[in-house]
DNA sequence: TCCATTATACGAAGAGTTTCGTATAATGGA
DNA sequence: TCCATTATACGAAACTCTTCGTATAATGGA
């Protein structure tokens, strides 16, 4: 019941994360910015998304309007558990390490993280 | 040839890691004790594997002998980089946000991060 | 009104993943 | 030596994911 988007899924939830509720002819052409995809494929795609509950969907006008069902924090929190198991074998301070050693960060990025970093310890 | 593990795979893949190379009984078992599966499962899956380059084969004896093809930490680079993308649309440090924000990490997982922050931080 | 356009619905093919049954071969103890 | 045990090999079923063709219905402009 708590499915997990696949791939193309999470490809479509991204779209409507960044624009807002909307048509499948506007995901439709959102994706095809990027890559090669039928209408009816995004439509299928879509369709299997509503019954599964990954979004919802407004049937009020022909063209239905589609929204994202879980804020896009949410699903990544819970991507990122699955990930992390799979992955890292549950060590999410080893997936921190690997992030930030192998990929480059801003400076304000880095003191973002700082400033969480230092946040997290007054905690403790 | 690059070919990513599927979730099975993985889970083969990081038995390998942890307990090294061994034969398909000792992987069989390994998983049975967290999960139920059948042992023809098991070997047919390394043997799907072992075509696809992700794990050696010692054929020396009857029972053959497994060993994880990449690292581990290898093969977290790569999945940490589709799912980078994936997931956070390509921005790793809002992954690293995600990580350090949400799971429990202890006093020195912190320092260690802390530690590789500074490291970054003189690099810039 | 008629028809081109553009929706949704639906089924099914094709690929990849996972599972397991069965055949067959090696091994070693009684 | 025989046979129970335990390997590998192999094929195919069951599932999921992705893609797309086709049927059918609504809409709106000429």
């Amino acid at each position: 019941m708590d499915s997990r988007p696949t791939n193309s899924e999470l490809e479509i939830l991204n779209v409507l994360w960044r624009i807002g509720p909307c048509s499948v002819r506007d995901v439709f052409e959102e994706l095809n910015k990027t890559r090669t995809t039928g209408y009816t494929t995004v439509l299928k795609l879509m369709q299997i998304m509503a019954e599964k509950g990954l979004v919802t969907r407004n049937e009020q006008n022909r063209a239905h309007i589609y929204a994202a069902q879980r804020s896009e924090s949410d699903t990544q929190r819970s991507l990122l558990d699955d990930f992390v198991d799979r992955a890292f074998g549950g060590s999410a301070h080893r997936l921190a390490l690997h992030v930030l050693g192998s990929k480059k960060s801003s400076e304000e990025e880095l003191a973002e993280i700082r400033q969480l970093l230092e946040r997290l310890e007054e905690k403790s």
